[in-house]
DNA sequence: AGTGGGATCTGT
DNA sequence: CAGATCCCACTA
C-alpha cells in the first residue's frame, strides 16, 4: 500500500472497531464539495463502539437511526447530538455486526477561508472534537449511509509514508484510554489518540 | 402523544 | 457549570 492512496478496500475496515480505531489514526478524512473544493484533516483521535457495548447506539435494538451501523464496513454514520452538533463515524466489521469508529478529532492544516480570521491558538484546535470537526468539514446527516471511497463527498486516505515511518520509529506514539462523554461502558479502554498531537479533544 | 436524555461545545 | 436545541427511542 502506497501513501495517499484512497481507502476503497472496505475489507480493511471489515474488522472489529477496536482493531480499526487505532489504525485510523494518521489517516486523512477528506471532504469534497461539488465545486471541487476539498477540506482535509488528519485523524488524531478515535473511539470504538461495538457489540456488547452499552454505550453503542445499537446496543438495544436495530432502529432507523442506527441502521447503517449494521451494514457493511466503510460506510459513513452521522448523527445529530444535543440538537446542534453532528458526529461522524466509520462503520466497521462484518455486515450484520453493528459497530463503528467515532472520529473525535482532526488536525486541519489548510484551514478554510471562512475560519482564517480566528486566533492562531484556536485555529490549530479548530477540529479538536467530534462536533467541531463536523462543523469545519460541513458534515451533517445527509452524508450518513454513504461509502467513504473515491469520488464520494467524504473519503478516507491512508497514512502518509512519513507518518507511518514515524510510527515505526517511535517518534509518534498512540495513547489508549477510556472513552469520553458517555455514561455507560465508561471503563472500556476504547479511545485512542496521537500522543504528541495538540489537536486532540482532551488529554 | 408525551418525554427524558444524549458518543457536545461555548462562554461565565 | 449552565445553557443551547432537536431528535428519537421508550413508555403508555
Amino acid at each position: 500500500m502506497s501513501a495517499n492512496t484512497q481507502i476503497v478496500e472496505s475489507f480493511w475496515l471489515a474488522r472489529p472497531s477496536t482493531s480499526v480505531a487505532p489504525d485510523l489514526l494518521g489517516c486523512s478524512l477528506v471532504r469534497q464539495f461539488p465545486d471541487g473544493e476539498t477540506i482535509r484533516g488528519i485523524i488524531v483521535e478515535t473511539e470504538a463502539y461495538g457489540p456488547g457495548d452499552p454505550a453503542c447506539h445499537a446496543y438495544r435494538q436495530r432502529t432507523p437511526r442506527n441502521e447503517v451501523m449494521f451494514g457493511p464496513a466503510g460506510m459513513s454514520y452521522v448523527y445529530l447530538i444535543y440538537g446542534m452538533y453532528h458526529c461522524f463515524n466509520v462503520v466497521t466489521d462484518a455486515e450484520g455486526v453493528a459497530s463503528a469508529v467515532l472520529i473525535r478529532a482532526l488536525q486541519v492544516d489548510a484551514v478554510p477561508q471562512e475560519f482564517a480570521g480566528i486566533p492562531d491558538k484556536k485555529r490549530s484546535r479548530l477540529a479538536a472534537g467530534p462536533g467541531k470537526l463536523c462543523k469545519v468539514l460541513k458534515i451533517d446527516r445527509t452524508l450518513s449511509g454513504f461509502p467513504l471511497g473515491a469520488g464520494q463527498p467524504l473519503r478516507l486516505e491512508h497514512r502518509s509514508d512519513r507518518f507511518q515511518q514515524a510510527v515505526e520509529e517511535g517518534t509518534i506514539n498512540f495513547v489508549q484510554t477510556t472513552r469520553i462523554g458517555i455514561s455507560q461502558g465508561i471503563d472500556l479502554p476504547w479511545r485512542w489518540y496521537v500522543g504528541n498531537s495538540t489537536a486532540v479533544s482532551q488529554l
